[in-house]
DNA sequence: CAGTTGTTTCAGTATTGACAGAAACAACGG
DNA sequence: CCGTTGTTTCTGTCAATACTGAAACAACTG
């Protein structure tokens, strides 16, 4: 995998190599991690090369540095630009499509992780509704249900963390 | 699939019928939706299984149960008592080995799931460590490591919130 | 309105993982 | 100490998914 610096200048030649290195190993880690939580590991990786290139990178560039296909890159910015964790920017004067990573990219990572737990209440429910009053099956559904319930609070209560620290960082009156 | 319920008796038999439908329905929606938290199929089922039968229940009983293989059940109830999700029970006088849902079963479902992002932070740390101090991905790196913290401290809370639930339900002083 | 560049869709291939059946293993009972 | 019962490990098969290269498509430029 090649990664690019932005300013190649030659003024300490020793580190642009190490951190190229470093950097490599990051999002091929990145890449791996990602495979655990649904995304496949392209789709990891972009998410890695995005977050250690601030700057906006083409889909072209993307495979060339990832050595993967451009077809490839496509089908899994879809998916990382559906979930919100990558966003399109456009550049006055360029046809190309750009990306970057997008501010709510590890809010909305804890968010599919935590989401996915909700249908568990919908799947206890029709339980309930399906089950004679006297069942014994109940009380448990009904408890599944009530921790449903518990983790859509938690859920609530980091959107709403999030969003005092995205106030604080950007600055009160924002 | 066919799922027994405990007492058989045949005072309000269209009841059973519906029960049984409605159940079996259940367990296999529990199958599908916990092939998304990482656990298989059958394993979910398994869950699905346990969580509707409010007793100890044999690994012969489950194959049976739900039409799988003895293999597939011994395989996959190793996973689930790692993940403490199940676990094990004896009953004196009788050498085969019985199942329960843990009641720990839904807050390890919530930490499998949570705990899984943990490994971002050093991920982010180890980047940190390899490059120079002045590189460009560095503020982004110490910012996903603040957010990984904050999940952490999240984590910690639901068990807190967990904890103080089950005393309640437990009575004071238990 | 060609020609060029960039992006997506499609069809085939390869890798991964779940699962079953059989064999091996362990533990208990006569 | 042999036979029976219960459980795990192993090997092969099947299905699902990720990925690629090629073709189709879209958009801009001269």
């Amino acid at each position: 995998m090649e990664l690019e610096s932005s300013g190649e200048s030659a003024d300490n030649p020793p580190s642009k190599g190490e951190d190229r290195q470093t950097l490599s190993q990051f999002v091929e880690n990145m890449g791996l991690l990602y495979q655990d939580y649904g995304v496949s590991r392209i789709g990891g990786r972009i998410v890695g090369y995005l977050l250690v290139t601030p700057r906006p990178v083409s889909s072209e560039e993307m495979a060339e540095a990832l050595q993967v296909s451009r077809s490839s890159v496509s089908t899994n910015l879809r998916t990382l630009l559906m979930a919100e964790l990558v966003e399109k920017v456009s550049l006055p004067g360029d046809r190309v499509d750009y990306y970057v990573l997008s501010d709510l990219a590890w809010q909305n990572t804890l968010e599919m992780r935590l989401a996915a737990i909700l249908p568990l209440k919908e799947l206890a429910e029709e339980g309930l509704e399906g089950l004679y009053p006297d069942h014994p099956a109940r009380p448990r559904l009904q408890s599944l249900m009530d921790w449903v319930g518990m983790v859509e609070t938690i859920l609530q209560r980091t959107r709403d963390e999030w969003q005092s620290r995205s106030e604080v960082l950007a600055g009160p009156g924002s």
